[in-house]
DNA sequence: ATTGAAATCGGTTCGGC
DNA sequence: GCCGAACCGATTTCAAT
């Protein structure tokens, strides 16, 4: 994992799409050899994999809420965590610090639909309380910044 | 926006880097048609982008945080919108209903760093409070679940 | 680990339906 | 809007270094 590796990684997280000759391009080797490279980081795990940025409210899917669930005094946090998975309007799922074991971002067409989903969630064996904060805007999400720093601007020359 | 276009927007979002050949065996068109559609839908700005998923602990960014960010009775949401931006170490930025009028989720390598962030957060004009939730593991992120329910089960033959 | 060349495969355009 | 063909460029493999 040199600085090539990460400039690769920058590039294809701005350019999922890439292709290996722009690549190429980008930090001076052979489109074979970024080809070899590239693989190892799927391989390796440090890329597992390439997705579509969508834009969610013109498919639909309009209302957002960042939901806490905390379970009850016999909740089992495996078998919360499991039913989490199970419902597809959570895309995100985090086990945090706290008394409200997870923080899951709900994503769904409108607030009647994010009614149902909360009344499922609270449903859920083992949890006690759900807390539900409403998105009102989303400024940005998984912005990558870059890694390697790149050419950019050269330092001042000190005289 | 058809069954068609569901299912090219569900193929992107498993796979952000299928061809287009493999994107109309998916569909049942040829390679062209499909060609046609997906950059309509880039466009249209419903695809924005594409961009490869880097593990966050291979690259060094071990430690998440959520951290929810309240202005002070003067403080300028636009004004702190735009320092929160600023931080290259703020992955995602949410608007939010409550006192709290910001949540970010913050990845950097350490809670040394995570300590420098939160100085730096708490530092933004106008800010008067932050309260962080460390995440202890994350389930799943940005998970895509389909739009179009697809061919699937057949339902039952009622006879 | 990188190169350059060779062969294959996919991307892209266009005429026609 | 979709197809099919043709062209061009990229992906992928491989021997050599």
């Amino acid at each position: 994992m040199d600085a090539v590796d990460r400039r690769l990684i920058d590039a294809l997280r701005a350019n999922g799409r890439a292709s290996y000759a722009e690549l190429a391009r980008i930090v001076g080797l052979s489109s074979s050899a970024v080809h070899e490279r590239v693989a190892k980081l799927e391989s390796s795990g440090v890329i597992s994999g390439y997705r579509a940025v969508v834009d969610p409210t013109l498919i639909g899917l309009g209302v957002t809420a960042l939901v806490g669930v905390e379970p009850g005094e016999n909740g089992n946090d495996t078998l919360i965590a499991a039913s989490l998975d199970a419902v597809p309007e959570v895309e995100s799922c985090y086990a945090v610090a706290g008394a409200e074991a997870f923080i899951v971002k709900v994503r769904v067409p409108s607030v009647d639909d994010l009614h149902l989903v909360l009344g499922r969630l609270r449903g859920i064996d083992g949890v006690a309380r759900t807390r539900t904060t409403v998105v009102l805007a989303t400024r940005f999400e998984m912005r990558p910044h870059p890694l390697e720093p790149g050419p950019g601007v050269p330092a001042e020359d000190v005289p």
